[in-house]
DNA sequence: TTGAAAGCGCTAACAT
DNA sequence: ATGTTAGCGCTTTCAA
């Protein structure tokens, strides 16, 4: 292998100055150039096995091509969708998705960050946005572009796509009802995000607003989105009120884990009680129960997520924030049934 | 906003030139300056906000610092676990993954590897490897670094860090013989891909060396490592041997599509039918039945890969063709059983 | 220990 | 329609 060729090398084969290769191989210049002259330069091209070196590029024209997708957890089933969707639509304006995992560490999260911003990526979509959260706050000092996904946060000078998490649990929550549970707890993802504490508090609503109490010890919040997280909490929250029938996880990897903890005790799901999650997670209907849960379009989320950042990034001058919310679906599933004392 | 800074903005509020004020900012070069005057410049480029352009450094050193990862499909749960391991490892170098999810679509690969050589990514890992494989003639052609992981290809002239798929399958069949089995069938994967056709020789061969005979209508040959891929082949396979008391699936969601046609035809599994996996995919043991299968290392073989590559990046020099093969382990669970017959 | 100067490969304003 | 020129922000010889 010689060295890579450059635009000159194709230049000079071609027998144009180097401007005018420039303009030839740029699909939006190419008008300006001699079609034959064009042709040659493509030639030329293609003969020499001609890559356009995106670093050099990027350095003239401050713009990269590139986009910083902040997840925190590529592990998590519900993030490759969100993940798929961004990447299709950035790619239909040739822009790529520069994938960041941080694997919910502040630490690495930073790190990540800065390594984008280092690289000069064009703008970001981020999925591990808390309520507060110093990363948005800087991004907001630094005037970067940001489309939060999934994941709000109480900033309002940002755009966001979420589901409508409130009327997920809401769903969730009356289908239990209807059954004809009475004591239903509720496994309560972490507060300081925005998924959270809107279950939490529509799970809350939702009982107040069909006459149910809801005494303190029926939430349980967990600290992590995490199956052993589940189980810790299930621990907590049936020893507080063993007397529940159904729980209402605040997703399914913490539903998964209340399925663990009501097997280890000898709780049959759903005979004894049932249990809903959220999301949808790939598999889910393949659980043993198959797990009755609310169905979130992930895909749109991150596609319409890409489509929000798009737009700030080709259309000039200052942009509205948008903030979308795209609707959930209960899907019902073999973990809910009637409560045993119906 | 103003204009975000740069290194000579640095350097004049330092009071020093460019050259010393990038020397004070790289660690590598730090020792070359004044202990004081370093101070100075770190001090304000700490104050102005300073962020290196990671763009025009790559331009100038020619290296980006970057890695393209090229991955099937992200939502296929085996491989974040390999990504993970990679972005460990490559990290403690200061490297960053590049993210490159095909697809399973050769159009998508081609497209997202021209772009990455455009980004100038300093080497590649690749996980989409067939047994031959133009993608991997034109990196070699281009004298590319790559390393493979997880599926290897015909060509001896690329590291690559693999399962040793013919042990895990192995194992697998043995399994099932030692159950009692007689009637055993295979879903094997694609037969271009490396992993599929090597477990399809694996299972032959095992049984052979059990003195069992392998009708040739008891593997049948999926197009994909699907699901859905799953299903269809299993209703071939059944179609053809009806008699078969045991399933050997290629990987995990062939096996998930196999537990389908069962239930799909009242042949409860593990009784009538057992069936064995392949990956240990996250929840495989919540599945109903749970999946025996055999578990792979995929967050290691993720970062050996990582380590191999980081070898041909920092040393300089010629280097060997490594290939590491690593070891699987049999997980038994619900879905394996001795025959109805047995 | 620091400064001067060149140049990585490209694009875009300007000139012809 | 094409050429000239300057410069994006950085690192790195070379010279002082």
């Amino acid at each position: 292998m010689s060295r890579t060729s450059t635009l000159s090398d194709v230049a000079r084969r071609a027998g144009v100055h180097q401007a005018t290769a420039s303009r030839a191989l740029n699909p939006a210049s190419r008008h300006l150039v001699n079609h034959a002259t064009a042709e040659r330069v493509l030639a030329a091209a293609r003969e020499l096995g001609y890559v356009p070196n995106a670093i050099a590029r990027g350095l003239r024209t401050s713009r990269t091509g590139t986009v910083g997708v902040i997840i925190p957890d590529l592990m998590n089933p519900l993030f490759p969708p969100i993940v798929r969707g961004i990447e299709d639509v950035l790619a239909q304006e040739g822009y790529t998705a520069l994938l960041a995992n941080t694997d919910n560490d502040e630490q690495r999260e930073r790190a990540l960050f800065e390594s984008l911003v280092t690289r000069r990526v064009d703008g970001f979509i981020v999925a591990t946005a808390r309520r507060t959260h110093p990363l948005l706050d800087e991004a907001a000092r630094r005037g970067l572009k940001v489309v939060l996904v999934y994941r709000g946060t109480d900033r309002t000078d940002f755009c966001a796509v979420t589901a409508d998490d409130w009327l997920g649990t809401a769903l969730a929550t009356e289908h239990l009802i209807e059954l004809g549970h009475r004591r239903i707890g509720h496994l309560a993802g972490p507060q300081d995000v925005y998924t959270g504490s809107i279950r939490a508090r529509s799970f809350h609503e939702t009982l107040r607003s069909h006459d149910q109490d809801v005494p303190a010890e029926h939430i349980v919040v967990c600290d992590a989105y995490s199956e052993a997280a589940g189980v810790s909490g299930t621990r907590r929250l049936l020893d507080r009120a063993p007397d529940l029938t159904a729980i209402v996880a605040a997703n399914d990897l913490l539903a998964l884990g209340a399925c663990d903890v009501l097997r280890e005790r000898g709780l049959r799901c759903p005979d004894r009680v049932s249990v809903t999650g959220f999301n949808d997670m790939p598999f889910a209907d393949k659980f043993d129960p198959p797990l009755t849960t609310v169905r979130v379009p992930h895909y749109d989320l991150g596609a319409e997520a890409g489509r929000l950042l798009l737009d700030q990034l080709t259309r000039p001058g200052p942009h509205l924030t948008k903030r979308l919310s795209l609707t959930p679906t209960l899907i019902k599933r073999g973990s809910t049934a009637p409560p045993p004392d119906g």
